[in-house]
DNA sequence: GCGATCACG
DNA sequence: ACGTACGTGATCGCT
């Protein structure tokens, strides 16, 4: 029989510092309880154990203090967020039924020792599971101790047996005592011998045995006669840190294995812990199932299912839907032959589930409801719009969208899906959709999972909206995020022309290529590899070829361009590499890519993500068209395969400096202000202000590293990061920076009073009230905290940007349709636009997309877009 | 499923 | 002293 035994305070400290922030749905920080738990889990599953406990330090004093007062003296108190999340873990392990050990008097070292010590007795395994080394004199036979490390975030196991120890040490475990008497421990306040260090005690431990014998034949040791004096003097200190270091086994408890035996968890009071503190992944791990009191309770309020099968129920139906005033609507989208509507007049609540086939009328009610008469709200309606329009159906009137909403209130979480946001913000369970026996009817079977979605979302609508209102987000919801759903599932539809034979064309090129760089590798290598591995590549470059590995990743050599870049001309197998890697990301990513997601009609039809960045800004998948090369000139080909059809061009609008000129606008900052209002080049006149020089004799590199400036000052620099990016000393880059804020000095005051306010409030904000709360800023985790202070810089700049070009959209859109024009937005780069144009149009287009993106916002700066127009995206740039 | 790498603004 | 720039997505190898 087995019985694990954890160091609680040890394991939740390494949580605490080792994971990133994460916190409760009421903003308690959570962190550590996560990765005390994810590490729990681990363990469990790779030991198996058949018993478990924890054990944990008290505040109250120790025997160790009664004996030393200075013990832990000057250690640092817990910090305040981990000392909140210590009753949170406990709460949890009961409900678990994990049971605590905490005796006062006693540290959890001596707690584990002495139910060690039973464990042997009672001819049980022990496993100490702990971070701290002072453990390790508990091994034996019957006791091992996993020793936890966090390396780099990633957790990692030491398993201590006698032998594992010994291999390192040189002595036995019990032996770790003496060690620690002669070396002392300076994070215990543990005074050791002074002078003795790590390196001596290890050797005098090793050769002379326990400090007992040590001084017992002090004069007689072959050492030098400066340590011996260094161990007379330290005698003393040396005896008393023995004791301190010595863990108690006989700690006056009562304890025995069988008592710890692992059990199932407490369901109910589990699942409500998990779900405040928004551990949905460990509510899956222990298979949880919500509490049957809460469940039923919701269910009675909640209406039931009508499921339409006459023409006469459909009717009466939709006469309720056209007098409501907000309407839920979920879509099958698997074989759209099935919707849920639910409708609430005078606080009355009904659901309806309509199916193709259960009576005739389906597809002319589907477009009733999707039509302008009825007023709807639904979970991600762009992709509805989108969905709808390509089976010929064109739907109308949406109000709001739940998935939307749910984003702008909380723009960082990573997850939107209706079952996610119903849970959290009502408390709602979504039944899951499984196949659980075959005897079901049609209601049950393929209905209620989107019946279950439609009563979510509208339990959702009034909670949301309310939040909206809360954080002053509803003139950005309802003039620029809802009505962008329309424009943006037009685009997608729309797509872009792909010259799919060109794009073959290339793709076979690349790989000749490719195989012939791929011989001239092996052959430098003198063997074959997968040059695709950089484990592989690593063992050839740095071992074969022994070529000096300038830095390392957690798995092991680093062999990224800036290695690469540092290793040309040592060999001539780099550049060939470098080679490969840049033609082999072009043939896979793009080409192969690109080719597998070409449509029946020779398009690229993206998806335009709205809730997935915490800045505002658009992604786009499957495939991803805003990150098509351009940087390099090999890639850069790529974009002559992004075409316009015959009779039409390509306009191609670009905003100029957009983020620069919202900083200057943001800050406030004259100097930067005038250098945009007088149109100069901006890095320019940066390099003249930062090196001092007159405009026209700024030469290539000033600018360059002018640039570098700018940027790193949107990004929230740092002296040493810039060092790096450009090349010079962290010294000079400092001065730069220094050199920079003195001239720009309204940047300087806004960045300085950015994160003041940011801490004082608890989020930043876009100039149109887009917000990103920062609990980081909190976090008494420097790296964590310096994060957020970044982020405070760069998210009104990047979201302000965002913002406009969501607008610019907007307007581009109206003005298109308004003026009669046939062009279409096809994609949006974040600075940068696109629409296929009519060559007869390309005059009025380029005049709307100028126009509409320079006014979409009135700054103090002007701001400027260029439009450019091709046969394909290569020419239009 | 995750880390390394590299494509973009 | 800390560790080192913001925001994304796709592909590959490896566990």
């Amino acid at each position: 029989m087995k019985l694990m035994a954890i160091d609680g305070n040890s394991i939740v400290n390494r949580a605490f510092f080792g994971v990133r922030h994460l916190s409760a749905s009421d903003g308690t920080p959570t962190n550590a309880v996560y990765g005390f738990l994810a590490i729990l889990f681990r363990l469990i599953a790779e030991e198996s154990p058949d018993a478990l406990c924890v054990a944990f330090d008290l505040p109250a004093p120790t025997f160790r203090h009664e004996k030393y007062d200075k013990y832990k003296a000057h250690r640092k108190a817990m910090p305040e967020e981990l000392v909140v999340q210590m009753p949170i873990l406990k709460e949890v392990l009961d409900a678990m039924n994990i049971k605590r050990y905490e005796i006062a008097g006693w540290e959890a070292d001596d707690i584990l020792g002495t139910l060690s010590k039973v464990c042997e007795d009672d001819k049980w395994e022990c496993v100490i599971v702990t971070g701290d080394k002072d453990s390790l004199q508990l091994v034996t036979d019957h006791t091992r101790v996993k020793h936890i490390k966090t390396k780099g975030g990633k957790t990692e196991t030491n398993d201590y047996t006698p032998e594992v120890f010994v291999d390192e040490y040189g002595f036995v475990p019990t032996m770790m005592v003496d060690l620690k008497a002669l070396m002392g421990d300076s994070s215990d306040n543990i005074p050791g011998v002074a002078g003795v260090g790590e390196k001596t005690a290890m050797e005098l431990v090793r050769k002379y045995g326990r400090i007992a014998d040590i001084y017992s034949n002090l004069n007689t040791l072959d050492i030098k006669d400066t340590l011996r004096s260094k161990l007379e003097v330290g005698r003393e200190n040396a005896e008393l840190s023995y004791t301190l270091a010595d863990i108690d086994v006989d700690v006056p408890m009562h304890f025995s294995p069988e008592e710890n035996m692992i059990q199932s968890p407490n369901n109910d009071k589990l699942y409500e812990l998990f779900k405040n503190l928004r551990f949905s992944t460990f509510i899956d791990k222990c298979k949880l199932k919500p509490p049957q009191a809460t469940a039923a309770a919701s269910a009675q309020s909640l209406p039931s299912t009508t499921f339409i099968t006459t023409a006469k129920q459909c009717e009466a139906m939709l006469i309720d839907a056209y007098k409501a005033n907000i309407v839920s609507i979920s879509l099958d989208t698997e074989f759209f032959d099935s919707v849920a509507v639910v409708i609430e007049i005078d606080g009355k609540t009904s659901s309806y589930l309509l199916q193709r086939g259960a009576f005739e009328a389906f597809d002319d009610t589907l477009s009733e409801l999707l039509s302008d008469k009825v007023k709807k709200v639904g979970h991600d309606i762009k992709d509805i719009m989108r969905y709808c329009m390509e089976r010929g159906i064109h739907t109308n009137n949406w109000v709001f969208d739940t998935a939307l909403a749910a984003y702008l209130v909380s723009p960082t979480d990573s997850n939107y899906s209706i079952a996610r946001i119903a849970e959290y913000y009502c408390g709602y369970t979504l039944r899951e959709d499984g196949d659980e026996n075959g005897q079901m009817s049609m209601l049950e079977n393929t209905g209620k999972p989107i019946a279950d979605e439609a009563i979510a979302i509208s339990l959702l609508i009034k909670t949301l909206k309310d939040k909206l209102k809360e954080q002053e987000l509803e003139k950005l919801y309802y003039d620029i995020e809802l009505p962008l759903c329309q424009v943006l599932a037009d685009m997608e539809i729309a797509g872009f022309l792909i010259d799919k034979e060109a794009l073959a064309l290339y793709g076979t090129q690349l790989s000749d290529k490719i195989s012939n760089l791929e011989a001239q590798i092996y052959d430098q290598a003198h063997e074959t590899f997968n040059i695709n591995s950089p484990k592989q590549l690593g063992v050839i470059l740095f071992e074969k070829l022994m070529l000096p590995a300038p830095k390392k990743t957690k798995t092991g050599y680093s062999t990224n361009i800036e290695v690469l870049d540092s290793l040309v001309g040592k060999h001539p197998i780099i550049d060939l590499i470098k080679n490969y890697r840049e033609l082999t990301k072009l043939k896979s990513t793009y080409v192969d890519g690109l080719l597998k997601v070409i449509g029946d009609d020779g398009r690229i039809h993206t998806h335009f993500q709205m809730t997935v960045t915490s800045t505002g800004r658009l992604s786009s998948t499957e495939p991803n068209l805003q990150n098509i090369p351009i940087r390099k000139e090999t890639g850069e080909e790529l974009r002559k395969m992004f075409v316009a059809p015959d009779g039409k061009v390509l306009v191609d609008a670009d905003y100029s400096q957009i983020e620069l000129r919202l900083l200057a606008h943001i800050a406030n900052d004259p100097v930067m202000i005038k250098a945009f209002e007088n149109g100069e080049d901006i890095h320019t006149v940066t390099a003249s202000q930062v090196f001092n020089v007159p405009i026209d004799e700024v030469t290539p590199t000033h600018r360059f590293r002018a640039k570098a400036v700018n940027f790193g000052i949107v990004y929230g620099i740092s002296a040493f990061s810039l060092a790096n990016d450009i090349g010079v000393t962290p010294k000079e880059a400092k001065a730069y920076i220094d050199n920079y804020f003195e001239k720009y000095s309204g940047v300087y005051n806004y960045m300085k009073n950015i994160v003041k306010t940011a801490a004082k409030q608890g989020y930043v904000s876009t100039l149109f009230g887009r917000r990103r709360y920062l609990p980081e800023l909190k976090s008494s985790n420097f790296n964590t905290r310096s994060f957020g202070e970044r982020v405070a810089l760069n998210m009104p700049i990047q979201g302000t940007a965002a913002d406009i070009m969501k607008i610019a959209m907007l307007n581009v859109s109206k003005r298109l349709e308004k003026e009669g024009l046939s062009a279409k937005l096809i994609l949006q780069v974040h600075d940068e636009l696109i629409a296929e144009c009519p060559n007869s149009e390309v005059d009025s287009v380029c005049a709307v997309l100028h126009e509409e993106m320079e006014n979409a916002a009135k700054l103090s700066v002007p701001l400027v877009a260029e439009t450019r127009v091709g046969k394909s995206w290569y020419d239009a740039k």
